[in-house]
DNA sequence: TCTTGACTTGACACCGTGTAAATTGACACG
DNA sequence: CGTGTCAATTTACACGGTGTCAAGTCAAGA
């Protein structure tokens, strides 16, 4: 939709997108984001209040463009609640890498800006929301360990799905994607499903 | 020993720690911390060469405080893989807490800071060798789960004991300390001992 | 032609880090 | 007693990055 109706907004929305992602964390300054985009520093004031809200918009804009809400809603198709389980981490297995350069931007930021710190954690609020579906359908088959209550089991879960867990594992210590996800799901299924192996 | 030698400069470093301590991640200001101190911003160039410096030199400081080497070598003592797997989550389980406040900084500052990342992987390294430790003992006992390698599950081991994952667990989901131990520690039994329940 | 809106240029205030120079005050040594 | 030295102070400034402001350009459209 915004593609369309604002060129240059997109076009700046792009090239902070780039520039986080080719390197995370490290906060591109706005007259780098203006000079890919082939604009002003100025002209970005234009279309965005500050560089927090700018960096807020740039998730925004990705999330329009992975249709975020439809490849995670899929796990809600699953009948059993270890099914469910299962669909929603290889969901988000598959979503981490396509943010983490802006997320971890984010999380960065977090720390002394406030805006930067609400519009992250209402992200991460969406996916515990996830995490809780889960955990609700384990716990109506069932199937869901005694050692947890629900809360706890969706703290452990949303825990063990974190980005700060993907970095751990696959960027510092090189793990493959496959890894990963079969290590996550192998972990959730020891320590929520009851009697597994 | 110090403590002795240079009162103003252990003076800047206690002002830095309860600074750091009580706000984790938001980098104090040099002024900051020199007014906590009693002391000109500019008296603390005169013992650091510059604020990086000045953190590293305080989390320097704090194991000096606190004996670090002496509590993680406690698990040396164990006899079994499991027993020492046990006792160094329990060890390190006491000891994040305390170095949070100024671990978070040190973490983010390392998205921008050189010396930063590079203070903060060492000590990092040096946690993961008792990682790899309790693994290696685990395997020698031959009751390593099939599942991983010694290298696999040395990082599964690291991750799941990451300040992340205590940040996760206790700051932003509240569980009490022995929650979280227990479930570190449950984790990684599941995951990692042969046969384990 | 006149207007409007998007963008540009250039200047500036503010904040935080780090550097530099000149000054004060205490203490030790001959 | 003066002298040197060392720690710390004050004041000042350069630098980089964010955000604001004012004035100017330029094209599209009524």
């Amino acid at each position: 939709m915004s593609s369309e109706k604002n060129p240059t907004r997109t076009r700046i929305l792009k090239a902070a997108w780039e520039l986080l992602e080719s390197n995370p964390g490290v906060a591109a300054r706005m007259s780098d984001i203006a000079k890919k985009a082939g604009v002003s520093r100025q002209a970005l004031y234009l279309h965005f209040p500050n560089r927090t809200e700018l960096f807020v918009a740039t998730t925004k804009y990705m999330d329009e463009v992975y249709c975020v809400q439809d490849s995670l809603a899929d796990s809600r198709g699953a009948t059993t609640g270890e099914a469910r389980l299962e669909a929603y981490i290889t969901a988000w297995s598959a979503y981490v890498p396509k943010i983490f350069g802006i997320a971890k931007t984010l999380i960065v930021m977090s720390e002394t800006d406030e805006d930067a710190a609400r519009a992250w954690a209402e992200r991460m609020q969406d996916m515990r929301e996830g995490c809780e579906a889960a955990v609700t359908a384990l716990a109506r088959d069932g199937a869901l360990s005694s050692d947890y209550s629900e809360t706890e089991a969706t703290d452990l879960l949303w825990t063990l799905m974190s980005l700060q867990t993907w970095e751990s594992l696959v960027v510092k210590c090189g793990w493959d994607q496959a890894r990963y996800k079969a290590t996550v799901l192998s972990l959730a299924r020891k320590a929520l499903v009851e009697g597994a192996e």
